[in-house]
DNA sequence: TATGCACCCTCTAGTCGCTAGAGGGTCAAG
DNA sequence: CTTGACCCTCTAGCGACTAGAGGGTGCATA
């Protein structure tokens, strides 16, 4: 049905920026479409299909890399998807990760704001807090 | 007393690579020091507790300009820390968001992996909610 | 004294995932 | 036939480093 998008087409149904999409192409995440006579991309349901894919792993998260990777999982659709499930996992792993980090020094921040006693900086807890313990 | 540092006791005794400390200098965060007659970097005192501060703000998560802030904040001793308090509150609000978003995302990458199956790519879950719902 | 090795120097380019800009060509509506 | 929105390529920039090439220096040991 739909098929022919232009560069700005495919960038509107998929909420992606045209230079984006360039990008994507450039480092052969998304197969480089056919041209019009004009040299514009012509692209079709296949490739709206692997960006919507790119996109909203992305979204999610995982690295150029692991879409790379899921992407080439996904083409083959007879094998087991272990290793679908492990991509996931040591993503999940690494934000459970990032958010525990983030989390400690959240808490570091907190205690620092806490102890400012807004008066100058000569007494600023913040700042002596920072400095070098001498 | 310990004066007279090489860039590679200076890195050791702030846990810096030597090359981040030439970058900071480059980028006129930490003052150029004197040099020997050799053209080696020489360090006192004064850049130890700037690099010290540095660190610890960068640890922290603060961002490079952010430190810049707070240094020049931290020189003037005489004015009120309010300043100071405005950068860390800002910076405790951002890692707050963040991990809002981490934690929304570790839950969608939960459900994901929660309806996988373990069978043939086929029928994966995790594959099927990336690809879009044609 | 020679030699080896750890350290230092500068300069450049690479990382990640885009984003922005210059300097053009194309297409469709009014 | 002009205007404006779109398209093209190529290059450089972001943040915060990191790595490498290609060379000089300083000290200990054989």
């Amino acid at each position: 049905m739909s098929e022919k998008l232009t560069i700005g087409k495919l960038a509107g149904a998929t909420g992606t920026k045209v230079e984006t999409i360039r990008y994507y192409e450039q480092i052969g995440l998304l197969p480089a479409p056919a041209r019009s006579a004009s040299n514009y991309r012509t692209y079709e349901g296949t490739h709206l299909r692997r960006l919507s894919f790119i996109r909203r792993a992305r979204d999610l998260g995982f690295s150029i890399d692991q879409v790379r990777e899921l992407m080439g999982l996904a083409d083959h659709r007879d094998q087991s998807c272990i290793a679908v499930d492990v991509v996931a996992n040591q993503h999940r792993d690494a934000i459970r990760r990032k958010i525990a980090d983030l989390t400690a020094l959240a808490g570091e921040l907190d205690a620092l704001i806490d102890s400012c006693s807004r008066n100058t900086v000569a007494d600023c807890r913040i700042i002596e807090a920072l400095a070098p313990s001498a």
